[in-house]
DNA sequence: CCCTGAGCATCAGATCTCCTTATGCCGGGC
DNA sequence: GCCCGGCATAAGGAGATCTGATGCTCAGGG
């Protein structure tokens, strides 16, 4: 059977005059359309180019079939077209990972944005920071949740980069902690004291919660440390200690926690929506992306220390 | 872009309604059909097919690709049958192997019989005996002139003979050899003492030799090998030794050689032509198999003791 | 007349694509 | 509850496609 790709070959050499022409409009080497024309005449049991040896030119047989090749080379662009213009209607999966703090409270509002869309499957997985990118770029996922508390997640080349929210750390106390009180004035002298738990150390979060706690008055020792935000909440709750936790860990809605703000400035992340620059406008994706940047705002209006990132 | 034979599959698959379906009537297998089908929703950037586990149909953009595809694949055939219908007038290469001898004694008629086909090239090559039908078959060679002595060539799935000679083995004799005169009986006993030359043991034409001597009156012991038919005939001419050769080789013209039968029952080997048959009817390897047929017809002309085979 | 540069063919090797086979999951029918 | 058919996916092998190197040819310029 003819191939889509030597009759765009042919043609183009129909317009070019050479095959070192046509290899250097379509970005082959001449060899490869050289062995590529030859393959086609071999398919086609016919003669398509004259060739000597230092010119190539086409047969009347290849004059007709750049005639043929032509004609169907349109109807495959209309052919791309309508499915490029009816895929506004999202359809397929998409993938999305993220940290697990930010799977946890993405997911309820993703779901409730893409409820919509009844032909667009969603599957969310979970991923340790920093692997978020590097997923998207070899295409094991559509989009990937990231945060960064540095300021490093810059616009790549192949990568486009959305901002959803800055998420600070705030103070979590248990409700019956001295520091509930709203009105009680938080001195970072006495934080000192406290019972501190936080994640491992080398977690991005811990070293941003490390500085955040040198900086208002020296680094307290972290009595305890846990594995999971969520597993961190509970225990505030349940009077073992006190912790810095990122605002939107509280999204998961653990009872029994009060929430203070830091005395001074706090340290806070941004979080960022990454996808591939070729694939933000296929539907499906963009569809995601819209519903992420619309959850983003659910959350920003239900977690009070959240707000929205610029664009 | 879009690939024919994902195109020709989906609209199978429209066709049939299931994987396996499409899978059993293209002849592959259904995780082929599947993965391809897959790739195509990949390239489209849209779902073409629902699938559950245990069936799959159309999407919306999937019938309306089947529709573009309907149409692609009937241009695809109109130039398939255009080129196709085109190709009566013998354009591009062939290339044909011979034998030494057969490749001497058929390129001048050959030459002949092609000049007429401007747009026709010939690649004629030689090749070992034996070796002819597999170069046809593994696509290297178009049409291989092939030799047999002993009744082995058969007519092949995938391979089409045409008997062009017979070629029966003849006496050589220096123009000044007492045999020579054609009134001169040839005695099988007094055979026995004249200098023999022949081509190498292990060569099928010396095996025939070593037999019709046999046959005619015990086995001479052979003087002098030398490899090459021509070379053989030189020395003939020159009065270095006497050779039984195939009438085939005469066609090289060599001067000073006087040509007997054999007493009784000589031993002959047929000459065919072998082509693919699914090149048969290339208009440029029919062209070429004609003038094989028409230089055979040439040669039988000029050489006495040969005669065209009986289709 | 000779040299240079461009164009083309071909070869060898690396990489990618396509196919098969095996395995697992799911759901309908008995 | 079990069996069978349909589909997806993974792993591996074979073939296709591409690049880079090399060689040949020839036109043009010095």
């Amino acid at each position: 059977m003819l191939d889509l790709r030597r009759l765009t070959l042919i043609c183009e050499f129909a317009r070019r005059g050479s095959i070192a022409a046509t290899a250097s409009s379509l970005g082959y080497s001449a060899s490869a359309v050289s062995q590529q024309l030859a393959a086609l005449e071999r398919e086609a049991g016919v003669a398509l180019i004259d060739r000597t040896s230092r010119s190539a030119e086409l047969t009347d047989a290849g004059r007709r079939l750049v005639e043929h090749a032509e004609r169907i080379l349109s109807l495959v662009e209309s052919a791309e077209s309508d499915l490029s213009s009816h895929a506004a209607t999202p359809s397929g999966r998409v993938v999305v990972t993220a940290f697990p703090t930010a799977a946890v409270a993405f997911a309820p509002a993703l779901a409730r944005s893409l409820r919509r869309h009844r032909e667009l499957s969603l599957r969310l997985m979970q991923s340790r920071s920093g692997r978020g990118m590097r997923e998207v770029e070899s295409g094991e996922v559509d989009i990937a949740l990231v945060d960064d508390w540095w300021g490093r997640v810059r616009q790549h080349a192949t990568l486009t980069v959305f901002p959803l929210l800055n998420d600070p750390l705030v103070l979590a106390v248990p409700r019956r902690h001295r520091l509930a009180d709203p009105d009680a004035a938080i001195d970072p002298a006495e934080l000192r004291d406290e019972a501190w738990m936080a994640t491992p150390e080398g977690e991005p979060s811990r070293t941003a919660v490390d500085r955040l706690l040198a900086d208002v008055g020296g680094a307290p020792p972290v009595a305890w440390e846990f594995e999971g935000l969520g597993t961190i909440l509970s225990l505030v709750a349940k009077g073992t200690g006190i912790a810095a936790v990122p605002a939107l860990s509280l999204a998961a809605g653990v009872r029994g926690v009060v929430v203070r703000e830091f005395p001074g400035e706090t340290i806070e992340r941004r979080i960022y929506a990454v996808a591939r620059a070729s694939s933000v406008h296929r539907a499906s994706v963009a569809a995601v992306l819209r519903a992420l940047h619309v959850a983003a705002g659910y959350l920003a209006a239900d977690l009070p220390h959240l707000s929205l990132a610029a664009q």
